[in-house]
DNA sequence: ATAATAACGAGA
DNA sequence: CTCGTTATTATC
């Protein structure tokens, strides 16, 4: 029933009609009557009786094909239960809304076949209930993928071992994937990898085991990027992609082409996390730590959760890949679940460009262009030789608007770091002023110009930047890349790329030198996972400068004590993994524990927690204030207690939708923030 | 939302 | 004890 109540979260029985018998098939879109109103519903399996006594007629069957397949209804049941949520909200999700004219278009002779059982036995075009099919014969001849897809080469092709050399387990994983083993694997990627090259050679050794694959990246660029290598290893017409942003009806066709058997790829954004596709071998996704990651609509389900879940159910493959590793990653690691893959610290330190970090700046005053630049003068000198040597140069600086730095109220000028000149920012509407790149406290901030000591915030992007830095740099092409307009690539050559984190370009040949300016993302922000997000952004924008041993270097203006600057600096962020989730279980936190929270109205909060019957080692902590007047409590049991916490929490809001309480509670499981 | 049903209380 | 009203609770 597609209704979100959470009371009413349960299958329904319906008598169908002789007329819509054969339509009536499990995994289509129905209405039916319920309460009174018509509503939209999935039918999930038929059955020959049923124990309720008085049923109604099924109203409608929307479209005879069935969208959902039953691989994709079990998940859809086990990722509502994880996340405390309702079944229908999951589906939401995982089948995009109907678009009629991409489902004439994408006409199928061969009707959506399901799922071979667990034990791998071979669907054998079971009972005649599989031709209800609309044989619709597209009039604007628009060639769907499906069409393209028919011109599959016959022969299987052989995946390319190479580039998973460099990584000792990389090998034996392809051999899995292609003997249609589930091997599990948390990769660790090295500096200047070509990961979509790499997550392309996975995917061809499953295609030629005969399995497919769904795999999961973070933004368009990323997804392009991955496009391009498969398109490149399996030829075109061998996979679809998969995103809300390619609109209603591209989204709807290519998940039609997979559903129908069009193609056994489906790479996508976390919309194809639910990618309906035959034999499933691999599920892969890459940067796991990126927050787009995390779905913002009820249930809140974190894409790589999702692919976990499925690989779980269903025997298949998993890969997490990025060049940095997440906590929850690493507790795949260590409970056994799956097992790394790395490369050896030799080629590690072989591949990675010379590392340093800069704080301190006593030279600043003396060196022109530096101060001119106003950049910690060893960024500016190993910038300025890279240059020189005619290789690009990666300037990474903090999303504009994200914090807004200041300015004196009295001549506006910009408030400026009295140590290392970097901006200062504000990291709370009435906090002390803080340096974005050094992080020092500026408590008594006296303005240079006018002697000021009031503050207003003002904006510095990327904008401001690659113009004091282009002065800094004459002659130099300057290029930007950020929120709108995002870069793809670069050329070699000498020039400056100023880009926001996630959106540095890749460059030719990789780049001479890479500044990270943006350390105030680790030194201002409270969050649990600071740290290691601000690890994985400078693993990033780090991954694209050359090798040390082709003049590759990096510069992180940082203290180089702190554990994210040595992970970087080392090159090893497993190490920081581990020291993290062992932190996280110290202090009681996720991955180590599984928390949800509960937010609303204080007396709707209170409501629910009182009416959950939570497994007895539970603890309740807060409540913390939210936004909008409304508070939030959390509730931590341990692992092992998971399922019962969601139950308990899902049938508490249930309680209480069933009897109408109206202010809105939201149920979060694993939220992405904890504060 | 709305209809069926249980619960309740007043008047005969 | 019945009728009429109101709270409760399932909704195929």
């Amino acid at each position: 029933m597609d209704v979100p109540l959470p009371h009413l979260d349960r299958p329904f029985d319906y008598l169908v009609p002789e007329a819509l018998d054969a339509d009536a098939r499990p995994g289509v879109r129905v209405k039916v009557r319920f309460a009174g109103q018509l509503v939209d519903g999935w039918l999930l399996e038929r059955a020959e009786s049923s124990e309720h006594p008085k049923l109604a007629y099924l109203e409608k069957v929307v479209s005879p094909v069935p969208v959902l397949s039953p691989e994709v209804a079990r998940l859809a049941r086990a990722v509502a239960d994880r996340y405390a949520g309702s079944l229908a909200d999951v589906l939401r999700l995982a089948v995009p809304p109907r678009h009629a004219r991409a489902e004439k278009a994408v006409t199928t002779d061969t009707p959506p076949t399901d799922e071979p059982a667990p034990d791998g036995t071979e669907p054998d075009g079971s009972p005649a209930d599989g031709t209800a099919t609309a044989d619709g014969t597209a009039p604007g001849g628009v060639p769907s993928e499906a069409a393209d897809a028919g011109a599959r080469p016959g022969g299987r092709a052989e995946a390319d071992p190479r580039g998973w050399r460099d990584y000792p387990a990389g090998p034996a994983l392809l051999r899995a994937l292609t003997d249609g083993r589930p091997a599990r694997a948390v990769w660790s990627a090295l500096p200047g990898e070509d990961w979509a090259d790499r997550y392309a050679d996975a995917v061809a050794a499953t295609v030629a085991g005969g399995r497919g694959a769904v795999v999961v990246v973070a933004d368009a660029r990323d997804l392009d990027r991955l496009d391009a290598a498969l398109t490149a290893v399996l030829g075109a017409g061998r996979h679809v992609r998969l995103a809300a942003a390619d609109g209603p009806a591209r989204r709807y066709r290519a998940f039609l082409t997979a559903r129908t058997g069009g193609v056994d790829v489906v790479i996508g954004t976390r919309a194809a996390m639910f990618a309906p596709v035959r034999r499933l071998g691999l599920v892969a996704i890459w940067d796991d730590g990126d927050d787009l990651h995390a779905e913002p609509r009820a249930p809140y389900p974190h894409a790589r959760d999702v692919l976990l879940t499925r690989a779980q159910l269903g025997d298949i493959a998993a890969v997490v890949g990025g060049y940095a590793r997440t906590a929850e990653a690493q507790l795949l690691v260590e409970t056994g679940w799956a097992r790394e893959v790395v490369a050896d610290r030799a080629v590690v330190r072989a591949r990675t460009p010379a590392l340093a970090p800069t704080g301190d700046d006593p030279q600043l005053a003396r060196d022109p262009g530096a101060a001119s630049a106003r950049l910690p003068s060893l960024a500016w000198t190993t910038a300025r030789d890279a240059l020189r040597v005619d290789l690009p140069v990666l300037v990474q600086v903090p999303r504009r608007g994200y914090v807004p730095s200041v300015a004196c109220a009295d001549c506006r000028a910009p408030a400026r770091c009295p140590h290392c000149a970097g901006p200062l920012a504000l990291p709370s509407a009435q906090g002390t002023p803080a340096c974005r790149w050094c992080g020092r406290v500026a408590a008594a901030y006296a303005c240079p110009e006018c002697g000021g000591r009031r503050l207003r915030a003002s904006v510095t992007g990327a904008r401001r930047t690659a113009e004091e830095l282009g002065r800094a740099f004459p002659g130099v092409p300057v290029r930007t890349s950020g929120r709108e307009e995002v870069l793809a690539t670069v050329p070699g050559g000498a020039g400056l790329v100023i880009a926001t984190p996630g959106a540095e370009p890749v460059a030719e040949g990789g780049y001479g030198a890479v500044l990270l300016l943006d350390s105030w993302a680790l030194l201002t922000r409270a969050d649990l996972r600071a740290g290691e997000e601000a690890l994985r952004r400078w693993m990033a924008a780090a991954a694209l400068a050359r090798p040390g041993t082709a003049g590759g270097r990096v510069v992180v203006v940082a203290d180089g004590a702190l554990a994210p600057v040595q992970a970087l600096l080392r090159w090893d962020s497993a190490w920081f993994a581990a020291r993290e989730l062992a932190e996280r279980r110290e202090l009681g936190f996720p991955p180590a524990v599984r928390m949800a929270s509960v937010t609303g109205a204080a007396e709707a909060v209170a409501d629910l927690l009182a009416g959950a019957r939570l497994p007895g080692d539970a603890e309740v902590l807060g409540p913390v204030p939210a936004d909008e007047g409304r508070e939030r409590m959390l509730v931590r049991v341990p692992r092992s207690r998971a399922a019962a916490m969601a139950e308990a929490l899902h049938a508490a809001a249930g309680q209480r939708s069933a009897r109408k309480a109206a202010d809105p509670v939201r149920l979060q499981v694993d939220p992405l923030t904890l504060f």
